[in-house]
DNA sequence: TTCGCTAGACGAACACTGTTCTATCGCGGT
DNA sequence: ACCGCGATAGAACAGTGTTCGTCTAGCGAA
């Protein structure tokens, strides 16, 4: 109950807004009334964290297309954060461990062993697939890059201002830099985040080819 | 000179506990006196991390061998994240424009096109990469994974606990979790940072190649 | 019905945080 | 001697997580 609130109010208002007063309001009751049923606002997130991953939903596993499927539920488990708002903010430096999560790493871990890949990679693999995604949505979250100088306006205009701050770059000190500027800043964050999982996939598929020179 | 200071701070407690008190006590004089040579706490962070990232060595480019030294610039800059304590925190989520994060990012811009990687890829890539050191950074920082138990106690108390929490689950629901138990806890940080180098360089190999199909 | 007990709620307080306002320094130039 | 200005700093404000002690609502037993 107290966890729906909780992220009722991070889907209005962020992580950062999700103080246990304000959760509190949500269920029109005081603040040290959840410390009854909570121990920890750190339980707190990690209860919605857990609640979170499940709504990650999870195809059959097809070992033939493990590639294919290994980016859908990168696709899927982005999808379900951003859903959030910044809830991504939440899953750095925490491990999940509930049940909810738990079921996601083990289907990963059952695709992955059966495409094939060895044990000790795939073990590697889901902390390092995990990192990207939550990570990534964590970057593009709602937006609102911290500027040291309060000029945070948006979207748009944060990226021409880098882009015309690139180009304003000395060409002999930052060639590259103001030679990519329209580069740099181009691609929304979807077609960044295709690219990491291409890379992640193809980098996977390799180096689990090199680990089992076994043909 | 506030900016050392800070960075004394972060060194010895931690960037949540480089408070405007706490850097104002460094310095012998008060929080409000910090408010005259520094916007915000932000911009404080904004210049720490651009004087941290001033830090990083960087040798001279070898497009030859642009795959080492792709992974030699990705340790560099887990070396010096790492050596300021969690700092890798205050780049999450943040984007530094800084001189000398621009003189890093212009030198991996100037080997990857060297070494023939397509302009998009290596603009995209530079954001991947930054991500994925920043994030482990942050992951591993100072140990002190945050559970939701107050039962935080050293790395190989929480390690031992995780590998004992994976076997005593049911087997029929968890079966490669419970399989893996032992290979998902082994491995330390510096392996795990290996592993995430191997895969983004052999993926970003692979995915040049394919992005360049002339030859 | 009345007693006792306990799960739960809640107000107040504590030690903090970032930030702003205002007043006050020290000190060089006129 | 005075003014002006870069710099400092105390007090205050609104907000945070968390704890303590007190209160109440409900329920089972006598």
């Amino acid at each position: 109950m107290i966890v729906e609130a909780a992220l009722r109010v991070v889907d209005r208002e962020g992580v950062d807004g999700a103080t246990m007063r304000r959760v509190a309001d949500e269920l029109n009751t005081g603040a040290a009334s959840l410390y009854w049923h909570v121990r920890n606002r750190e339980e707190l997130l990690h209860l919605m964290l857990d609640t979170v991953a499940g709504e990650i939903r999870l195809p059959k596993p097809d070992p033939k297309n493990w590639q294919a499927q290994v980016k859908q539920l990168g696709r899927e488990m982005r999808r379900t954060l951003l859903r959030h708002k910044d809830i991504a903010k939440a899953t750095m430096g925490r491990i999940p461990l509930g049940p909810n999560a738990l079921r996601v790493s083990e289907w990963a871990l059952g695709l992955l062993r059966a495409a094939g890949i060895p044990d000790r990679t795939a073990a590697l693999v889901i902390d390092l697939f995990s990192l990207y995604v939550g990570a990534h949505a964590m970057e593009q979250a709602d937006g609102e890059i911290p500027m040291p100088d309060g000029a945070g306006g948006s979207m748009e205009a944060v990226i021409d201002m880098y882009r015309g701050y690139f180009r304003s770059l000395p060409p002999d000190a930052f060639p590259n830099t103001v030679a990519l500027a329209d580069l740099l800043v181009e691609g929304g964050p979807d077609e960044r985040f295709e690219f990491g999982l291409d890379v992640l996939v193809a980098g996977l598929a390799a180096t689990a080819k090199a680990a089992r020179p076994k043909r």
